[in-house]
DNA sequence: CGGTATGAGCTCC
DNA sequence: GGAGCTCATACCG
């Protein structure tokens, strides 16, 4: 009973990777669902890609068109309460605006929880169907990002943020 | 810049 | 079940 099941969800399973002209970008969907979106720093590319809707629109997204991935299902199994307060808060930064770690500590009632936020955000399986590269340090510096600060200076000056000279005093 | 306060989660005992 | 550690922070001097 627990092999079949296991069997319906491999079945259901989609992996693929797309080629952007940051990197390459793996995504791993379940049903409809988005279970993960990495961010590499890898250039070679295994070969095709399959079409589905989150990967048509992400390749849409990364040529710099303005899409809204707020309504897509996210898989956030395995996060703690606190953990998808985190996410979800992130979630709702609209595409071009940025929030700051200490901001979406308070939204979610945890005002000095903000160093927990950041280290929260570095466990997003999700990248940019949850939009941590929105979410910067409080002056207006960078702050972090785990799959590499290129990332997240590329999406943010594509989404119009970040000006040229603004990266260089992370 | 450097130090300190700070919270969530994890590992070890 | 707590001490001790790790973090993509904030804020002050």
């Amino acid at each position: 009973m627990i092999r079949e099941e296991a069997h319906l969800r491999v079945d259901r399973m989609k992996v693929t990777s797309l080629r952007t002209k940051f990197g390459r970008v793996d995504i791993c969907e379940e049903g409809a669902k988005a279970r993960g979106i990495v961010l590499t720093n890898d250039t070679e590319h295994p070969g095709d890609e399959m079409e589905t809707k989150l990967s048509k629109n992400l390749l849409r997204y990364f040529e710099g068109e303005r899409v809204d991935f707020s309504r897509y299902d996210v898989d956030l199994s395995g996060y703690t309460p606190f953990e998808v307060k985190v996410l979800q808060a992130t979630r709702r930064i609209p595409y071009g605006a940025v929030k700051s770690y200490k901001e979406i500590a308070e939204e979610i009632g945890n005002p000095r929880a903000y160093r927990a936020v950041g280290y929260t955000l570095s466990k997003n399986r999700s990248c940019v169907v949850i939009p941590c590269h929105r979410v910067l340090g409080s002056g207006g510096s960078l702050g972090g990002f785990s799959a590499g600060i290129e990332w997240k200076i590329n999406l943010l000056k594509m989404e119009g943020v970040l000006k040229d000279p603004d990266y260089l005093r992370a």
